[in-house]
DNA sequence: GGTACGTTGAACTAGCCAGTTCATTTTCTC
DNA sequence: GAGAAAATGAACTGGCTAGTTCAACGTACC
């Protein structure tokens, strides 16, 4: 590590954005350090060279995204009572998590992982094993306890929260991040509450 | 339109192969040529340049991938019969429409679009203006019929029919894309199974 | 203030690539 | 077979970019 630690972190801000603009291959350096406010040489002299730079910075994209979808998971409730309070529950955690996922820059991420998916195989291990497998666990783990509660009927939680995660965002990341728009709030929300309502006609007790 | 028909559908489909390994940046338009057996010039004779070749190449792979998707949906069962029927008649159907979600072409052919969506921006209305939205709409029909024929109690067939293929598919497909692996027919089989079950277990009269 | 380290702006290098040109060859149609 | 259109291989052009170099300046520490 050499140099100042603040001009590392804005060369990896304004890298990521610039990445997320232009894509890997057309972002290039001068346009990275301009944006930076640094000189290109100080890009390698922090972080070596450009594919470094992208690893660095969708590494900490990643850790970031993953903190904020585990702490969404924070609103988990261990029992909420009465099936209305469950379902106001799961309402809240689902826009919590739903709005991590559909977040601008989650989505900026995701599209560039998949797009630079080829050169950098190494980053999915990166993404997969620092978060969505936790959170997904983590979910699991908190289903699981909703059915010991006697909340819900679930034969298998992990496969529960993949289906729960799936019915609250449903294909709207994608579109978006095709139509490069943001998702917004409302369809957001819409979204959350039909699906938690199916899950909830699926899985109550 | 100039030039032999066989060289073009040459081009169309080594450039796909080309784009699909190395993304639009980096395929050369020497690599698509020599992956065709064509010259240079014949590509740009055909297809004008490497923006349009791309434009070409993903609005046709678009349309077959729409034209597999809603074949996907004529095995849909007006009305199957008893439960067991049921559940048969739209797991298969969930294995053919997951099939070509996630086949590998059209993984390849999603990746280019996620990935190129902010340099064409009009391609995004090709692909939902022919495809998806025609399969949901297609599929929310199939649907509202199975609930007319009392087999289904569905409010709404539209966010029905996303659900069902957002149970059924998860996130094999993007993980898929991610990590540049296939989808195993096993992996999207299980999914399928406990999509559908879910599913029923929601919606099932 | 002196020293060491980090940063800078400008210039440079080598490689890559989209697009173009051209004389020649091939293919197709009559 | 003749003529027109399509295709070819080779070479070229101009632009772009990652990475490097360097003298000079700026910053931090003693």
């Amino acid at each position: 590590m050499r140099g100042r630690l603040d001009k590392r972190q804005a060369i990896l801000d304004a890298a990521f954005r610039v990445f997320a603009e232009h894509g890997y291959e057309r972002a290039s350096i001068d346009a990275i350090a301009a944006a930076a406010g640094v000189a290109k040489p100080t890009i390698y002299n922090h972080l070596g060279g450009k594919e470094n730079l992208f690893r660095a910075v969708m590494v900490n994209s990643a850790e970031q995204f993953n903190a904020r979808t585990l702490a969404a998971l924070d609103a988990f409730p261990a029992d909420p009572g009465d099936p209305d309070a469950l379902r106001a529950a799961l309402v809240d955690v689902g826009v919590r998590l739903g709005g991590c996922i559909a977040d601008d820059r989650a989505l900026a991420m995701q599209r560039l992982l998949l797009a630079e998916s080829r050169r950098f195989p190494d980053l999915f291990a990166a993404v997969r094993g620092s978060g969505r497998d936790r959170v997904h666990d983590a979910l699991a783990g908190r289903l699981a306890r909703l059915a010991h509660a006697g909340r819900l009927d679930i034969a298998d939680p992990v496969c529960a929260a993949d289906q729960f995660v799936a019915l609250i965002s449903g294909d709207l990341p994608v579109l978006a991040m095709m139509s490069g728009t943001s998702v917004r709030a409302q369809d957001l929300r819409r979204s959350v509450e039909s699906g938690v309502d199916t899950f909830l006609r699926a899985f109550a007790a």
